[in-house]
DNA sequence: ATTTATGTTTACAG
DNA sequence: CCTGTAAACATAAA
């Protein structure tokens, strides 16, 4: 779930919180998700000062004064928690039931600041990492990445290239793919679909000028109203600020297998494609 | 080069 | 008990 609006959201509600401030300590529960080690991690973390929050591509940066990062992966199950004596958050995957007990059985890193504000990194499947990179290896790491589709990068002609490039792969995988376009992931790839009423399994270059240019801005249009409603994955979760996200009632079809669409009233059909579950209206998409 | 399946890992539903 | 499924991505193989 953690796809590019559930990142954003994350990263915007952090950087309220934790800009100039400085990491104190940090305790690594799980080996697995600091693949530099815990030394050298925590060596490369403790002390350093937050200038700024962000997002790039599906993953969450800490931007340090001294221009390193600190970069988060949540894969499929990550997730943070703010925590501030009794104020609380929580951005990335929604756990049930972890309530207000931490640290539990998932969390894997913590990361302490003065004031007792922590910021515990929770994944149940632990294929969520996180690295310290150099500002040289961070910029690396983003030319390895896709264009981003909230970005001035993403033009219409831009996506067609896209498309073109993936011109032997179903619809779906192209939007997908995260080495040409970043962010989109299963949820958004389903509802971006949905809204530019086009089958998932439609191979990427046999999309008519008028298709692609709809898809284009299907794919802008749903991740920038996921993120003004943060995101789906915070149903279950409502913040000290009374905040809570509910971009999951918005969605369409993913998720509603069996349901009727709510556009036509035929029921949403499901299968796995590609090793994951794709969702569509038969009637509504061609 | 692109495209596809597989491995990673754990919890949960049926 | 078992089987299938889940939000991501790196990797290998075709």
């Amino acid at each position: 779930m953690p796809e590019l609006p559930e990142v954003e959201t994350i990263a915007i509600d952090l950087q309220d919180c934790l800009v100039d401030r400085i990491i104190q300590q940090v305790k690594v529960f799980d080996k697995k998700i600091v693949p530099q080690g815990m030394n050298v991690f925590s060596k490369l973390i403790v002390g350093k000062k937050i200038k700024h929050i962000g997002r790039r591509a599906k993953m969450l940066f800490f931007n340090f004064y001294d221009d390193s990062y600190l970069v988060v992966h949540f894969k499929m199950t990550g997730q943070l928690v703010y925590s501030s004596g009794r104020r609380r958050f929580s951005g990335g995957h929604p756990i049930v039931n972890i309530g207000l007990e931490l640290p539990n059985k998932f969390t894997r890193v913590i990361i302490f600041f003065k004031n007792d504000i922590r910021l515990f990194f929770n994944d149940v499947r632990r294929f969520g990492w996180m690295k310290i990179l150099s500002a040289d290896q961070f910029a690396a790491l983003s030319a390895r990445s896709g264009i981003e589709p909230l970005g001035s990068e993403f033009t219409f002609g831009n996506f067609l290239q896209i498309l073109s490039h993936k011109k032997n792969s179903p619809v779906k995988q192209a939007i997908m793919d995260q080495k040409f376009l970043v962010g989109v992931g299963n949820i958004y790839a389903d509802e971006s679909l949905f809204a530019a009423k086009i089958k998932p399994f439609r191979q990427a270059d046999q999309l008519s000028a008028e298709e692609a240019r709809k898809l284009y801005c299907s794919i802008k249009r749903i991740l920038t109203l996921a993120i003004k409603h943060r995101g789906t994955s915070f149903s279950d979760y409502v913040d000290a600020m009374g905040k809570r996200g509910n971009f999951l009632s918005l969605l369409k079809v993913y998720g509603r297998a069996g349901k009727t669409c709510k556009i036509c009233g035929q029921i949403i059909s499901k299968i796995k494609f590609r090793g994951r579950g794709t969702h569509w209206c038969a009637d509504c998409q061609q």
